[in-house]
DNA sequence: GCAACTGGTTGCATAATGCAACTGGCTTTT
DNA sequence: AAAAGCCAGTTGCATTATGCAACCAGTTGC
């Protein structure tokens, strides 16, 4: 079981590279979203994902080895292995997430049961979104690519400056009537 | 060049087999990203990514036939083709964006050049989130499956109506200070 | 016309994936 | 304490995807 190929260009300056690594393999999100879904066991995961047996072994093994998945034996019946995710794993959801919104977006008549919601309300989720420091939703034209030096060099010259960022459990939305009409 | 792969479980009634259709292949992120980033025809492609002649070709085709690339031979060189970015690839930006962000909190030494910053200030961009349809940013603990029939309906029997979602373009954040001291 | 450029394709090697059958530790049944 | 069954995983073999190098066709510049 040879780690011969190349990398995926490690040097491009990005985590995207890293992150296929392990996730970018056929089966490793199914699994993620299996796991998230509440599944902890080899045959669950075999029965519910149609993978195959030495597949899923395998893809089990290399998310354990990368620290997505936790892996220990149950005290009551040792035969069994309980895989569970850890925080570096919680940490893929809005990656899985968002693909599958989009997935769910452009993917004709895909329904959706059950369904992702707020455990709040019990509605369900917004899209995953791309967020400036402040909370703003960002769009694609909103993006832009600068060199690491000229981080916060506006247009007109001026710095700005890192302010606190969002972080989770933030009442994020706001400070004005949104949308609709 | 035969399409008899198992189409990755699609019953799942999720959007994710349909997004991993065509973005689960290796490359596939790589060649958005790079698209993303300003790169439009394949030698361009071929010599930042390091992928195989034939690879390359067939991701693309793919890409293009799955309509997340736009392609077409350009007027004043017609041995030249244009990839481009399509709306619906476009929305795969949180997605990326989001294993970017992983990738990077747990990869080492990603050092990222050229930063990814919001137009506005120029400051990096916060981590891709995951929202309530309010815009309140939600951590795993906070979301729930459950039946499609049970939407809404909260624990204590009343029923939550949906309210108008935050969109791109809303001022997000913050009712309240934020996290720090 | 001819060389060079651009985006492919083809042939062949290697790696990943899938299927079915088998193993090895543990638990339950008898 | 055998026997049978379960759970996770491995092994052998076929198929599919990926990678490398060489070749091809339409354009362009000279």
């Amino acid at each position: 079981m040879g780690e011969i190929r190349e990398p995926l260009r490690e040097l491009t300056e990005c985590g995207l590279p890293m992150a296929l690594e392990v996730m970018g393999e056929r089966w490793s999100f199914m699994i993620l979203r299996a796991s998230f879904n509440g599944l902890h066991h080899f045959e669950e995961f075999l029965s519910e994902l149609g993978i195959a047996r030495n597949i899923l072994s395998n893809r089990l093994g290399r998310l354990v080895e990368h620290g997505i998945l936790g892996r220990q034996p149950m005290a009551e019946d040792r035969r069994k292995i309980e895989y569970r995710l850890t925080d570096k794993g919680m940490d893929l959801l809005p990656a899985m997430i968002a693909l599958r919104q989009w997935g769910q977006k452009y993917g004709a008549e895909v329904v959706e049961n059950p369904v992702l919601v707020d455990e709040r309300d019990r509605l369900p989720i917004g899209p995953v979104s791309i967020l400036s420091q402040e909370g703003r939703i960002l769009g694609p034209e909103d993006l832009a690519l600068v060199e690491r030096a000229n981080v916060g060099k506006r247009a007109d010259g001026s710095q700005a400056e890192p302010v606190a960022p969002v972080s989770r459990g933030d009442t994020a939305i706001a400070d004005g009537l949104r949308g609709a009409a």
